[in-house]
DNA sequence: CGGTATTTTGAGTATCGTCAAGGCCAGTGG
DNA sequence: CCACTGGCCTTGACGATACTCAAAATACCG
């Protein structure tokens, strides 16, 4: 049972305050309320095929949903985490090239494929939070590019750690700012973690306690990570001087306010 | 001198049969004719700077312009490289978080933007052409993301020549099918294509030889590389099962063809 | 409390990064 | 026409890092 029974909400309450849907206009949001299920996922759970064409247009509610391409030898590369209020099944574009799976347990607002792409076209409001959420996933793929350009382990995770952070930043139960500290949850697993690296769990597991021995982190929980030196981090990830820093710098803000 | 002065083009010859604006409607394309210029660019020369929002919208008509991410300590870490009939400069986005230089001599259609994102609102054609050109891109971003994954300098170089074969197929200046083979020229120096690989000079020209040595391929020149068993590189490469096999596929056929 | 999956640790090997030197090619100037 | 020069590519040697395989420890779940 991968799909929910009709569970049509008379308002998204999220979905006016989330990604870039937050600008759109009443009506907009009306009309999307009429076209909008709620469907769950189980951890592990498909949902939707590598190169299927999914018959509607989902906006994350909760949870994660992770990307991973089928390489030819039957491998699974993961290329990108969707959080909430990230968009998938982009209209115009056919079938997508990845397949997507609940990491957790996730909570996704399908829209109906036939009147979203209806409404898209008489609603200019819509089409530009489509736009920019595309636009958004393209910046973001990008900084994953530097990320795993980097040739130490460390640094790899270093950056996916000020990643999580950025993303995460508001999601309060993801990311929780103590004194000059940061805890954030790691939503996968080693195994997907060290694939979306591009390395392995063992490696890894010594980066993580490389970094905790340094100081810059420390090991909670297998899957949870306090963050005790930003800046210890983004010199490690090599971090890159336009986008990143911004939002660094807000979360350092905060560190010092807080300390 | 960054510019060319005025060479407007009574209608752009190669616009209209390039990327994604092959299908655009006479009318639309009579309208860019009026807003285009040519501008060309120096090897090294900067197209636009990092962060910078560019006064005007770019189609790259021939060569190829890299993009560039600065990091923070200076360092400069490549994220993909624009060729023929690709677009930048993108609306609704505000400034691009990279730099734009010119890898080879090049000339850009340059869109005034006003008129441009004007023309936007008033050709539907226009407007899908350019999301098209947005989608394209993040596809590819995905595919580099899978190449640098992978942990073998062999593994990236493999990767890489594939993609140079899927987007340079029928530019034949880049391309040529040979009898069994199929030669492509790489348009970057071993230092950016180390940037761009995550890896160093040295590293790039052993695993080149390396697979040289293994009959995979023949270095030519240093940057003419003759590929000589196109299921081994995707072997190296752990292509993903998906899009690139589809052209792969296609490449091979036209090889036993004329063989 | 036991069973299972995940994470961690260890030892040995392969690969890669680094530094330094050598070769190749094109452009320059005699 | 040839020697010279500078940039790029290649090669070699060595140390650092990461991968592999195997096993132990820990966390998770019922």
């Amino acid at each position: 049972m991968t799909t929910d029974p009709f569970h049509p909400q008379k308002r998204p309450s999220r979905l006016g305050s989330v990604g870039h849907m937050e600008k759109l206009e009443a009506s907009t949001l009306d009309a999307l309320d009429a076209i909008c299920r709620l469907r769950r996922f189980e951890p592990g759970q498909t949902v939707v095929l590598d190169g299927e064409r999914p018959e509607f247009i989902g906006c994350v509610r909760s949870g994660y949903l992770r990307m991973q391409k089928t390489l030819a030898d039957g491998r699974q590369h993961m290329v990108g985490l969707l959080v909430e209020g990230d968009m998938f099944g982009h209209m115009f574009n056919g079938p997508i090239k990845f397949a997507l799976e609940a990491a957790t347990e996730a909570e996704i607002w399908a829209f109906q494929r036939a009147p979203f792409e209806d409404l898209l076209l008489h609603a200019p409001d819509l089409e530009r939070a489509v736009i920019l959420n595309i636009l958004n996933e393209l910046d973001r793929a990008r900084d994953w590019m530097v990320i795993l350009g980097n040739n130490r382990v460390t640094g790899r995770i270093a950056g996916f750690l000020l990643v999580l952070c950025n993303r995460f930043f508001g999601v309060d139960h993801l990311l929780r700012i103590g004194s000059g500290s940061v805890d954030v949850k790691v939503p996968i697993g080693r195994h997907d973690l060290a694939n979306l690296l591009g390395t392995r769990p063992e490696s890894l597991s010594r980066a993580f306690h490389a970094l905790a021995d340094s100081g810059a982190i420390e090991l909670l929980k297998p899957d949870l990570i306090r963050i005790r030196d930003v800046s210890a981090l983004a010199a490690e990830a090599g971090e890159d001087a336009m986008d990143e820093n911004a939002h660094l710098r807000g979360l350092l803000q905060l560190l010092k306010k807080r300390a």
